[in-house]
RNA sequence: GGAGAGUUGGCAGAGUGGUAAUGCACCGGACUCGAAAUCCGGCGAACGCUGUAAUGGCGCGCGCAGGUUCAAAUCCUGUACUCUCCUCCA
């Protein structure tokens, strides 16, 4: 949520910042309309409160003295009904300000790159070389299903399409992956937490996702509760409506879980494989740091998310995303894409983001700065990593000519010592 | 799922129709060589509107949302959460 205030002292760089990002100027107009109009009535309507307040006391007076106070009454009726005139009117206009600013994207980080899609992202660095393969890569689909430790067909049979099941060596490996990761960060001093993966309205709201995109996610009937997108929405909604000790700041914390989401949209794409489905797991990190250190926090996240791949010998790249392709909270976003070799490119594996304030303000969640003033908090996400992506870049990184894959070094401790899937 | 009790400032805790006591904590001052104790004063929180050269003014505010009333912490309705008992259950 931006401030209603910086909008209406920064018109214009609000217009242009989020028109880089595809809003019309003519909302953030409206915005600032119907502000200047709700300002309007608060003041009409403080006065006639002010003016109820003063002669309800002189009705109390009159009446402790025994005299009669019906002129006053009378009068207070007419002002009560013109205070409720104009309380309704505030409402609504409170309301649709409240609804429409909520609906804005977060303004971006002045030093990334401008431009309306994915073709304006810019490169960071490229990390390990992929490698050069003497037979046709397969893809990670038919890898799994010929090693029989993936299964999309039954995954569809029993709930739907993109549902799959893991087996065996899969099954364990989805687990040696997150297990590992969670060491990893654990290590890195990350609080490991096990959270809700149902969260209410109000969560939701809080990190963003709601209003603007109830649509891509599954809800349960006839309840306040969201299957939740990403460990993101728990594990930043921890300390929601909180004032969080400044001495505890940074919080860095990282969960395990799986992330529900209904891929309104996106048919036809991705159809196969791991890459999208509705349920996944992702291993999230989610911090709250004070507004001086979010983008040093930022570039310490990429690289611990980077460092996951790097142990796990998979090559991949960085890139800043470009104001037109980034998510609705972040002001900066740095995606990771993890090389694999059948699609011959780069996949999206993470995805580290500073919100700044923008969280903190839908969320409420402060803390008390030096002078004692209580100040907004900046929260970051990212993954570490999507988990199925990371099994599918295994699968066809490690893939060997005969169809089995071996084993990454650092999981087999994790895979009973297993050093080939066959 | 059923029954009951509760929710008030950082904490404790009064207040059943006239506009939020009091204590602790906190801040300033006095006393003191200094501190403690004591005394005096202040502050109770966020938020909103407004505004001065500036201290400010006002609104709001008693879990939340409505309603009744000239006036609501107080009465009514709904609802969330916490606790206790019953029921159920891994």
């Amino acid at each position: 949520m931006l401030d209603i205030k910086m909008i209406r002292q920064n018109v214009d760089e609000v217009k242009e910042q989020l028109g880089n990002r595809g809003v019309k100027p003519e909302i953030i107009e409206e915005i600032v309309a119907k502000d200047r109009k709700r300002r309007d009535i608060i003041v009409q309507t403080e006065t006639l409160k002010k003016q109820r307040n003063d002669v309800s006391q002189a009705i109390a007076q009159l009446k402790r003295n025994k005299e009669n106070a019906d002129a006053q009454i009378e009068e207070m009726k007419k002002v009560g009904d013109a205070i409720k005139a104009f309380d309704e009117e505030l409402n609504g206009l409170d309301e649709e300000v409240t609804d429409m600013a909520s609906r804005l994207p977060n303004m971006p980080n002045k030093t990334i790159p401008v431009g309306p899609d994915e073709d304006s992202n810019v490169e960071l660095r490229k990390v390990g070389t992929p490698r050069t393969f003497d037979f046709e890569p397969k893809a990670h689909w038919e890898i799994g299903e010929k090693l029989d430790i993936l299964d999309f067909e039954r995954g569809a049979k029993v709930a739907g399409s993109r549902f799959l099941y893991y087996k065996g060596w899969g099954a364990r490996l989805e687990r040696a992956l997150y297990n590992f990761m969670l060491d990893e960060h654990a290590a890195d001093g990350y609080t490991e937490i096990i959270p809700p993966y149902v969260v209410n309205d109000e969560s939701m709201y809080g990190t963003g996702q709601f209003p603007k995109f109830k649509a891509d996610v599954f809800q349960i009937e006839n309840e306040n509760l969201t299957l939740i997108p990403t460990a993101e929405v728990p594990l930043t909604n921890y300390y929601r409506d909180e004032v969080i000790p400044e001495e505890k700041l940074p919080v860095y914390f990282t969960a395990l879980s799986p992330s529900f989401r209904s891929e309104a949209g996106s048919a036809g794409r991705d159809t196969r494989g791991l890459i999208r489905l509705h349920q996944f797991n992702k291993v999230e990190m989610v911090k709250y740091t004070k507004p001086e250190d979010s983008y040093a926090e930022l570039e310490k996240m990429t690289n611990d998310a980077g460092r996951i791949m790097e142990k796990l010998g998979l090559p991949y790249h960085v890139i800043t995303l470009s104001t037109g392709d980034m998510g609705f909270s972040a002001a900066m976003t740095h995606d990771l894409e993890v090389w694999l070799p059948a699609q011959d490119m780069y996949r999206e594996i993470s995805s580290c983001s500073n919100t700044e304030t923008f969280q903190a303000r839908r969320a409420h969640i402060q803390y008390r700065d030096d002078n004692g003033k209580l100040q907004f908090v900046h929260t970051l996400n990212g993954s570490g990593l999507a988990v199925g992506r990371t099994l599918a870049a295994v699968l066809e990184n490690y893939q060997n000519e005969d169809g089995s894959v071996t084993v990454p070094e650092v999981l087999r401790p994790y895979m009973g010592g297993l050093d080939v899937i066959k």
